[in-house]
DNA sequence: GAGTTTGAAACT
DNA sequence: CAGTTTCAAACTC
């Protein structure tokens, strides 16, 4: 089982420090160990690179960081001894890690897998919360993570403090490692520090210091994460994405099992609780990275096996969807009673048992989204995913115990859909996601009557932000008519759809549609709305009125509508129309086709009788009330919606009625899409419909980009701007994009993200 | 909630 | 490429 290596590492670090053959081996190794700052080092580094590898599909980084991830987790269960001395154990971990970093990397994967026998389940999920997790902090907004992961830890760490002990050892080494800049390992952190002290405030810091928050526990990890990180840099994205394939499949399946006999042997439903709470939080703080898969725990394993064709990719999401789920349910249980909780993890665990169904579609849901929309649809899912995940979360929330155990399935398919850098995003996200966490935890609480005013704000939130529900009854979900096909997610629960194959289940199916329709029109699934960079104009500047600025990539063909309704798709995303545009009796307010932008005080006239039939129309339904004006505002980061990692900000909403679907927009406008709205001061932000998310998504400016860099979000905007959106954004022809002068800034973008955009295989 | 309108997507 | 059909969202009642 465990690689002589392993043994050692295995060991109680602090025991190991002192060691004299410890120490020795440090002289030994090349590598000279430096402690917390080097590592530190290693993980800035290592998410600078990673960001590349985001851009390039964020599959690919997902497992990595997954691997990384596990790595630490793993490290956790045979050492108890950690949580006492953490600073030792990092120390003597650091150590550890600069000798494995002779280790080549095959031998880490041989290790990985021998150790990933030994290592229990928590890896998966970990690794996926983690990642998300990663992104998330990384982004360094503090708004996003911070508060709400917060509020998320401390129930959790609620939960978990009677189980942690025994159960998550894997959460409480996170937390002793250190590991900040994961999920997890805030999450064994806060966990850790709740059960003892308090966890919110370790957090916090620790957030704050993100740059350093990374740190291996485990001599092992620290290995992985050489490899990995190594790979990556070196070969590239596709060496990354294969060795991350081959690890994940064979670890995943590993994992699986062991998961599920751990969960089984656990008597504790809390430890499982614990971790699944951990990823629900970080899907809850908007992390999550992607695939949240609900279920991920125990479904995982099964389905993982079963699907397999690329467990690696999807693992990461998988667990989280399902860990989210379970956790939210747990975390709702709990709330109610721990006895749910157990109910929960027993589930989770047994994923087999009852939750085959959620395992199932989970499983595949996760996964297949990844693998289905690597390229422009994994963006899409991405966001999807984001605020689905919001909003499932608050589902789960909501939906609590017996609902919670209903749905599963559905929620296992929001999850699936909803992808983990997505929180990154922004306000909206945010915002849902607040809400979310404030609902479970009036929830917990208790009474149905906060439960439903719970769902109605994730409804409100979640919804509107980012779930996308269809109604498709003769597409099969499986041709762009279908939105959620289109955003590149899998239909959900709450879809009413018919006879629809746009699952998990169905992943080939999903796969082999989407390849076809992308063959036919290669952006088919990328936003529908391009940003030209010239037009990001800073806010305030007139020339953001001018409906150039953002455009529908085709324009539109309304005849009847005037480009007043959201039947237009430039009025839907918020843009103008342009010359693109074949549409008739054009007065969209953001921009007429001809004139386009309406300039002078003509334009303001006509933005008047505009507002008032927009107004009329639309506005009416959406309730003024959240006006979005805010929400338009521009911020070069905007220009990012897509990327996942981004930080939340404001979380604008748009006046669309609560009722009518949340257009997935919301997340653009969450993260970008505000800078769309901005940008062009339509005068009248009150109106501006959500427009969809995915279809949002443009190029980011050069100029922006450092911004996006710098960010709040430190490495993590990095990969934001890397999200999965902005692969999507710049497609690997760039022709469509091409057509106006003014794209030319567009285009440019495009072509960077270009090399990251994931390519249609998801195995690549 | 059912029916209508609308325009994108798909098909020919 | 244009015309037609299909489809599902948006909208209305």
């Amino acid at each position: 089982m465990d690689t002589p290596n392993r043994n050692q590492i295995t060991t109680p670090l602090s025991q190991f420090e002192d060691s004299p053959v410890f120490n020795y081996i440090n002289s030994l190794s090349p590598i000279k160990t430096v402690k917390s700052t080097r590592i530190s080092h290693t993980l800035n580094s290592f998410s600078f690179a990673t960001l590349p590898s985001i851009f390039t599909s964020p599959h690919v980084s997902s497992l990595k960081e997954t691997r990384f991830l596990r790595r630490h987790q793993f490290s956790d269960p045979s050492k108890p001894e950690f949580s006492s001395d953490n600073e030792n154990k990092r120390s003597a971990i650091e150590r550890v890690m600069d000798v494995a970093h002779n280790i080549d990397e095959q031998q880490y994967f041989e290790r990985r897998s021998s150790i990933d026998e030994a290592e229990p389940i928590y890896e998966c999920s970990e690794l996926a919360v983690e990642v998300s997790r990663t992104l998330i902090y990384d982004c360094g907004s503090p708004v996003c993570s911070a508060t709400p992961c917060n509020e998320i830890e401390s129930k959790y760490v609620s939960e978990f403090a009677g189980t942690s002990s025994s159960g998550l050892p894997s959460a409480q080494e996170a937390s002793e490692t250190g590991f900040l800049g994961n999920g997890v390992q805030l999450e064994g952190i806060s966990m850790t520090e709740n059960n003892t002290e308090g966890a919110g405030r370790d957090w916090e810091s620790m957030i704050s210091g993100a740059a350093g928050l990374l740190v291996f526990d485990s001599p092992d990890e620290g290995e992985a994460f050489k490899g990995l990180f190594r790979k990556p840099l070196d070969s590239g994205t596709r060496l990354r994405t294969s060795l991350m394939s081959e690890f994940t499949h064979d670890e995943s399946t590993q994992s699986l099992d062991q998961v599920g006999l751990e969960h089984r042997e656990s008597e504790n439903p809390c430890s499982q609780v614990g971790e699944e709470g951990r990823l629900n939080v970080m899907e809850a703080t908007g992390d999550i990275p992607a695939s949240s898969c609900p279920h991920s725990h125990v479904p995982e394993p099964s389905e993982q096996i079963d699907n397999e064709p690329n467990p690696n990719l999807h693992r990461g999401i998988r667990r989280r969807c399902l860990v989210f789920e379970i956790g939210g349910a747990c975390n709702k249980h709990l709330g109610d009673s721990s006895s749910s909780c157990s109910s929960f993890l027993s589930q989770s665990d047994v994923n087999i048992e009852s939750n085959v169904k959620q395992l199932v579609p989970i499983k595949t849901g996760t996964e297949s989204s990844r693998r289905i929309l690597p390229g422009i649809g994994l963006h899409l899912n991405a966001l999807a995913r984001t605020s689905k995940n919001y909003s499932i979360s608050s589902h789960e929330v909501l939906t609590t115990d017996q609902e919670y155990l209903d749905k599963s399935p559905a929620v296992t398919s929001m999850e699936m859909r909803i992808i983990p850098y997505e929180n990154g995003g922004q306000g909206i996200e945010d915002t849902s996601q607040a809400s979310g966490y404030i609902a479970n935890e009036e929830f917990n609480q208790n009474s149905p009557k906060k439960k439903r005013h719970v769902q109605r704000k994730l409804e409100t939130a979640g919804e509107s932000e980012g779930c996308k529900r269809c109604n498709c009854k003769k597409s099969k979900c499986l041709k762009l008519y279908c939105e959620c096909f289109a955003a590149g997610v899998y239909c959900v629960e709450p879809c009413s759809c018919i006879d629809c194959f746009n699952k998990p289940v169905h992943e080939d199916t999903v796969l082999s549609t989407r390849k076809q329709i992308e063959s036919r029109n290669p952006l088919a699934f990328a936003p529908k709305v391009i940003r030209s960079s010239d037009s990001v104009p800073e806010v305030g500047d007139e020339s953001s009125k001018t409906p150039a600025s953002a455009r529908h990539k085709r324009g539109c063909n309304c005849k009847k509508s005037g480009c007043l309704k959201k039947y237009c798709e430039c009025f839907q995303g918020g843009v103008g129309c342009s010359v693109n545009c074949r549409c008739e009796g054009c007065k969209n307010a953001f921009g007429r086709k001809d004139g386009s932008a309406l300039i002078g005080a003509e334009a303001e006239l006509e933005e008047e009788e505009e507002t008032e039939i927009y107004e009329k129309t639309v506005v009416n339904k959406s309730l003024q009330k959240n006006v979005i004006q805010n929400s338009v505002e521009q911020n070069p980061d905007s220009a990012l919606p897509a990327t996942p990692l981004r930080c939340v900000r404001e979380s604008v909403r748009l006046p669309f009625s609560s009722k009518t679907k949340p257009p997935r927009s919301s997340f653009l406008s969450i993260g970008s899409s505000s800078s769309f709205y901005g940008s062009q001061k339509f005068g009248k932000p009150n109106f501006l419909p959500q427009p969809k998310f995915e279809k949002r998504i443009q190029a980011v400016p050069e100029d922006e980009m450092p911004e996006l860099l710098q960010g709040n979000c430190s490495p993590i905007s990095g990969i934001k701007s890397a999200s999965p959106n902005s692969k999507r954004v710049s497609p690997p022809h760039c022709s469509d994009f091409g057509v106006s002068p003014g794209r030319r800034s567009s285009r440019k973008l495009i072509l960077r993200s270009i090399p990251s955009f994931p390519s249609l295989n998801p195995k690549d």
